[in-house]
DNA sequence: CCTATATGTTCAACATAGATGAACACCGGA
DNA sequence: TCCGGTGTTCATCTATGTTGAACATATAGG
């Protein structure tokens, strides 16, 4: 593992909405290097356009992450087939949609769109992380990868309660993961956020493996009542988006029972252009 | 400068739209390294959530781009206000508005928002670059460049021609600079693609510097009729987006006469949080 | 089903690229 | 004007990254 390589990630890192812009001497103290070594490091970003210069000597991200971001959205394929599929959600509904991907054991939000009956959902914005164990996307995408990465992944970070609601033992994890894996979509009922339920189903490609879930949120008093019309309505959503990436319908050898790492010999036969 | 960490981005260019996924042997005859080497540069990134691990052992670029590409356009300034006023002069004119930024030395395009009246503009597509000379947008930002900066850029890229109407020579450019710089906008009279024509301005933050410009994009046949009344449009709502961040107007010292290194010394106060 | 070819992976010896700290230059505030 | 802090440079040393060849693994073809 490439060490300066891992020390530039890391500076990378460092930048965020909170603190947009960081000097040498800042960086050094954070990473614990030496000023010379962090003066180094951000140059050298910076001479690749991963980072800019601002006219005072400090620094801040730079445009090449627009663009290699840009490039990654245009090559993943679900994207744009989900983005078709949420509009029409959002426009039946008028509740709001989330996609989201399971990133370093976290759910990463890729994609929101708000519906005009919908409540501001300040939680959940595009680009940032949350626990997976909570929200209805991130049981959907635990549920289908393999228990001993659950396992690590809760070891790694614990399982904090957002809410009086929240699941906090592995236990019942575990139950309520294999419910969601059988019955194909996943509940959020006031877990992330009190007021707020969710219904959240995966998304398959053609390989058959789970690459991103979805999710209709709507305010706790209408969920109750609708929970069953949600429920099809974004299962059936999901199923409509894996269909049009290649998947080609349940029943057949895609019935995953992750856990078993069954499935890891599953290659995209896809490939190069 | 860290040649591992070039490296590294080397690496991360290789990635694009036209091959999105590249396997250890391929990247090491892209680079000219050893296989070894190749791997383990790719394997650190992948450590690092910059590239992702296919299951058959290639690489995608991963979604850390994303998160990183996220806080680089929440924690610019001039994006969200200059989107509202975008949407304003598409909603007023049906057609399309980019908003570009300079980036080594081309145009990189941030955003670009399409009227009902508009054509589809292939050639322009949100994170990709085109050279600078001959959009509105382009002219602008390197109006506002020292000339030895624009010299430098013209000798590296040279000054292709994308329609018969694109500046080709360096005097020209020099000449259509000039009166960009003290007009305070620029035209693109079909200078990138037969047909199409804008009109662009600069937007300036609170420091005074250029650090976007803002363009109105119309159909040929449409240009010249509409020509004044685009004119005062678009560097109405440039100057309203500038106002907004700070800037406090024209006339006083803010008058860059670029080409002299005058400003050059000007401070971002902003900072930190 | 088994071979052949290509691709990803590992390893240990070597050389150089990067780490380091101190001294310097520079700016902004007192 | 001076002072504290910040960014920058440089020469020394060693840890880090480089390298190529051998190994494992997968894909295509007979």
């Amino acid at each position: 593992m490439l060490q300066t390589v891992r020390r530039a990630a890391q500076v990378l890192r460092l930048f965020t909405p909170e603190q947009a812009e960081w000097g040498v001497t800042e960086v050094a103290a954070a990473l614990g290097l030496p000023k010379s070594g962090a003066h180094l490091l951000l140059r050298t970003l910076a001479a690749e356009g991963l980072l800019q210069r601002t006219a005072s000597g400090r620094y801040r991200l730079g445009w090449s992450l627009f663009e290699l971001s840009q490039t990654k959205l245009e090559t993943t394929d679900f994207l744009l087939v989900a983005r078709r599929v949420m509009e029409q959600l959002v426009a039946g509904w008028g509740e709001t949609t989330h996609l989201a991907v399971l990133v370093d054991g976290q759910v990463l939000y890729v994609e929101k769109l708000q519906g005009d009956r919908a409540l501001e959902i300040v939680l959940s914005r595009v680009g940032k992380r949350l626990p997976a164990h909570c929200s209805g996307v991130g049981k959907v995408l635990l549920a289908h990868r393999p228990w001993e990465e659950v396992v690590a992944i809760v070891e790694r970070q614990g399982l904090p309660a957002l809410t009086p609601n929240t699941i906090t033992t592995i236990e019942r994890l575990r139950a309520e993961l294999e419910a969601v894996r059988h019955q194909g979509f996943a509940y959020d009922q006031e877990e992330v956020m009190v007021g707020l339920c969710c219904a959240a189903a995966p998304i398959r490609d053609e390989t058959g493996e789970v690459v991103a879930a979805m999710s209709l949120s709507v305010p706790a008093y209408r969920f109750y009542p609708y929970r069953q019309r949600l429920t099809t309505a974004i299962v059936e959503a999901a199923r409509r988006i894996s269909t049009q990436l290649g998947y080609d319908g349940e029943g057949s050898q895609w019935n995953d029972t992750a856990g078993s790492r069954s499935r890891s010999s599953a290659r995209a036969t896809s490939g190069r252009t």
